[in-house]
DNA sequence: TCTGGCACTCGTGACCATTGAGTGCCAGGG
DNA sequence: CCCTGGCACTCAATGGTCACGAGTGCCAGA
């Protein structure tokens, strides 16, 4: 095990590089830190955590950088999260406050985050599967043609159009949106196939044909919609990835347009509680020099969705982790009002 | 005016720093292309289209590249617009097909122009302003809560929710609903206001509260929701700007995301034909080195929204224009058959 | 009006010496 | 046993010099 002063020297190593983006050597070290022990402890100290793969050198004679490994325990063991100033919380209720609609908020969520943490912002959208049914709506737009609007209780809105293989009347219309909303309303999506499953026996001969589409045109939708949506922002914050960068920016820049990755990304992310996912702890290439920060965001004590920040492994993993906490709960409070 | 010859150095000129991306000069002028002249000849060519600000040399030595001007003479003049080739509009096809409802068109047309063009892609949804209302919907969440649903026809569905004043019967609810879209529906956006405006009077007294609410709710949504979204892609590409990148990029990146801004850029362009900016002619610094090639889009003959493409201001323009008229010609059909 | 020739400019890349931050190691002291 | 100061070494970065070559402008001649 690493002595209480060599896990001092890594701190100071991590913070210092995420600090000023260079090697940091020994002598430099014990200037801006008082570590009460001259470079040359350092030195030893320094070549002990390398051994152990904590750190490594860039070149031979050049300063120590963390390595991923390094940033773990960094985080795991010697970085709390750091709580928001008042302003910082202030500015987040003023900015979040305000939304009209679902879009909005996550809209706003994704700026404002961005702007926070000054890195890439990725904000889930409310999971449907999670959710529950607010309403289903039945439009008769055509004789044969029905408009199936679907509502959830986190303010989501999905519709398709059906072609009925028969005209249906407006009454047997009106019948199965009765029946069907007193089913499934207030339930949750997943239990709405086998909540609907003996419907189309209680309607007429003529009209089975038309329930029995409209209801797998809802089951499709809700398995379609599943697919979960995400927003992301401040992608202009790639610039800061250090000097770097241009080399680094593409595949980042492919793997954020790739929502599938990024919903695996989030996916991975524990329900409760922070996740940080350093370097090439994330399964995808492109991404094996950032770190990922998730948390999962709901209206009451379920997650329903996620959201997080990508950026460099050299990041200020305490600010960030606070700034993520902090937004998560209070989008969680304006869903729960909503 | 210049002469036949020199306008043909100009396209020579132009094609070739588009392809090589490094100044090109007199001699691999002469050898790359059958001019017929010598190189000498050529290099007065050149001192008099740099007097007239279509060539520049970024240094004493070096060879010459466009210029603004340069660009645009040689989009209004020298180029055509390349069509596709067939198995390119195949792909379109391929691409375009399948898509479920209006979200996914708009996405995956991103996601083709991006690819087709290799540069950034931005697709407008089609704008409410010019839409017609295709259905309203009235649904009773709760005794004094209303839903409203906006559908229009392009697909689009908007909702609200309404905080009635008093409660309201699921009769007069039925009625205001019936009344409401014989009024609305087919009627476009910009003139319902006026059509809806003396519907409170002819409904009973303890209704006019919650009718007007939900007018007013209704009108509310048609000013807020024509601020109008769009979809972004193909980011990546920036990379694929040119050796100074790494400095173009951020402002690059910083204006995608002020949808306002991108916005402005597609609304300036012209309704119908193509708009082609170049460099500074685009009224947003940020943009100065790059040029946006728009076209209109729709259903029928009338444009309902834009897309277009911006990428570095050395870009195949021909190739680039080809490719985003007959996107913008392929998302028309597939609105117009949905 | 075009062409060939010629002198000139200047960015590029190779080569080289210098500098300095940083290291590893070792002998000595608390 | 651990810490410290000293010392030799490494090596990236810096900056200067130099030759090269692509490209230009200009001019005289066809």
């Amino acid at each position: 095990m690493l002595s209480e002063r060599r896990l001092e020297v890594l701190r100071a190593i991590v913070q210092d590089y995420v600090g000023t983006e260079e090697p940091v050597g020994s002598k430099a070290l014990t200037e801006r830190h008082r570590l009460g022990v001259s470079p040359a402890t350092v030195r030893n100290d320094m070549a002990a955590l390398e051994d152990e793969g904590f750190i490594a050198q860039p070149h031979t004679s050049a300063g120590r950088i963390p390595t991923d490994k390094g940033y773990r325990l960094f985080v795991d063991k010697l970085a709390g999260v750091k709580p928001l100033s008042t302003p910082e919380r202030r500015a987040i209720h003023n900015f979040l406050d305000g939304a009209v609609d679902l879009d909005d908020v996550v809209g706003r969520t994704v700026r404002l985050l961005a702007q926070l943490t000054r890195q890439v912002a990725v904000v889930q959208y409310p999971s449907l599967t999670r959710s529950t049914v607010r309403h289903v709506e039945l439009l008769s737009l055509a004789p044969a043609r029905v408009m199936l609007v679907l509502i959830t209780d986190t303010g989501r809105v999905e519709q398709r159009m059906v072609d009925c293989p028969a005209p249906i009347g407006e009454n047997s219309l009106a019948d199965l949106r009765a029946r069907l909303n007193s089913r499934v309303v207030g339930r949750r999506f997943a239990d709405v196939p086998q909540l609907v499953q003996d419907l189309t026996d209680s309607f007429e001969q003529e009209d089975r044909g038309t329930v029995s589409t409209v209801l797998a045109t809802l089951l499709e939708t809700l398995v379609e919609e599943t697919e979960e949506r995400l927003m992301i922002g401040g992608t202009a914050n790639l610039t800061r990835f250090g000097h770097d960068f241009p080399l680094m920016i593409r595949p980042v820049l492919e793997a954020l347009e790739e929502q599938v990755v990024l919903l695996k990304l989030l996916g991975e992310a524990k329900d409760s509680g922070m996740t940080v996912r350093i370097g090439h702890e994330n399964a995808h290439e492109g991404l094996n020099s950032t770190s990922v920060v998730a948390v999962g965001y709901g209206s009451g004590d379920e997650a329903v969705a996620k959201l997080g920040v990508v950026g460099p492994t050299r990041m200020d993993y305490p600010g960030t982790m606070g700034a993520v906490r902090a937004v998560a709960r209070y989008v969680g409070q304006i869903l729960a009002e909503s």
